[in-house]
DNA sequence: TACATTACCAGACATTTGTCTGGTATGCAA
DNA sequence: TTGCATACCAGACAAATGTCTGGTAATGTA
């Protein structure tokens, strides 16, 4: 007999790994959940399941194998994608147009937009921990507020600042007191979108 | 019986059904395939499917239920799978059972090794744009080079920092000046394994 | 303490699901 | 024509998987 653990812990690590292997595509059969917490009986790994159906936070389809998974189409559910990593961003559009992805990115969603990811140059955002070569997630949006790091286009050049929206004019602030802030002309700036995550491959190469 | 239908066309509509069900997360069973496409015998559907599978454009586990995917898993073909993101470290040897998993993390892997997350703690990494609250993608092996950056226990604590071996002693290197080097004694030293991803979520909450 | 609840177990059973054997009809090429 | 491959079918069988019954022991609580 497996040693007995207080009240609810087991199932809650019942349901993150129901959850975790939804991520990756196959939900897990009762013996698997059985075997992944080595209990010595089907019906254990069961009773916590349907538990965990009764609480809500699992749903199942009654006799059919795999049947467990997240409760039906609830909004903001994490949804693993791949999204397009861009090589040059240019101006004017943003071409989602296959010439220029260089990789696709795993991300997870919760549907909230369009997004895309870029390499940052440069080392103007070091203080902020944005190194150069770093791959950035970006949310397409035209527009951010004070305090966003965005990607803009100022003129024909992509880049990675903060944002600070003052009475007369938008600033890109730099994060490193080697740079300046740029102060764009109004209608030479293109808002592309807000940096939402930032991730650095130090060995797994680009896919 | 059912028309028949001219060459690989049905085949093409049986793979989209297949991938389709694999976004919504649940397999199809060969049955739902049989039904979806109003064949009379079940193993009309699972010719498709093997045929399918010798084409490469699917993968099976064999005898298992709901066995049909994409192709996954195969030599050095990157795959998007969850990681574990574990919560407290703690000494010894590494529980990858499920013992405090906090969520998963999707990542793409060519197969090379254990895998696990971790939130990084602490400033000491800042200089190499390492943040408090980062992510660490972490394979988990139990040596490492001079000049990687390690996930190290030493005593009880866990630690992100850059490896230096010297002749007589290894040390642990910060990357912020007001931090010292850690030289531990080598048995009180573990190395957990190699960073080889950092991410910060900036916007999106952990899953 | 007594009692209910929880976590767990063992094993049987029922259903779902994958696999196999053998067959028919159509089109196509030698 | 003959032969072969393809698309489909029918039914049986085997394996995987969900469900049920009836337990034991630890834990929590009145």
């Amino acid at each position: 007999m497996s040693p007995r653990t207080p009240k609810g812990q087991t199932r809650e690590r019942i349901y993150r790994f129901v959850r975790g292997r939804l991520l990756e595509g196959l939900p897990p059969t009762v013996r698997e959940v059985r075997d992944a917490f080595n209990f010595h009986a089907v019906e254990t790994a069961r009773e916590h399941l349907e538990q965990l159906v009764r609480e809500g936070r699992l749903a199942k389809k009654k006799g059919k194998a795999r049947g467990y998974g997240l409760p039906t189409g609830f909004k903001g559910d994490p949804v693993t994608i791949a999204i397009p990593l861009l090589g040059r961003v240019q101006a004017g559009e943003l071409t989602t147009a296959v010439e220029d992805i260089e990789g696709y990115v795993p991300v997870q969603s919760r549907g909230t937009g369009d997004l895309f990811a870029l390499t940052v140059r440069g080392e103007s955002m070091t203080g902020a921990g944005i190194m150069p070569g770093d791959i950035a997630i970006v949310r397409h949006q035209p527009i951010a507020n004070t305090g966003d790091i965005v990607v803009a286009l100022v003129g024909d050049e992509a880049t990675v600042k903060r944002l600070r929206i003052k009475k007369n004019a938008i600033e890109l602030h730099p994060e490193n007191p080697d740079f300046e802030p740029i102060v764009p002309d109004t209608n030479e700036l293109v808002i592309l979108g807000k940096v939402i995550e930032i991730r650095r491959y130090i060995e797994i190469p680009k896919v």
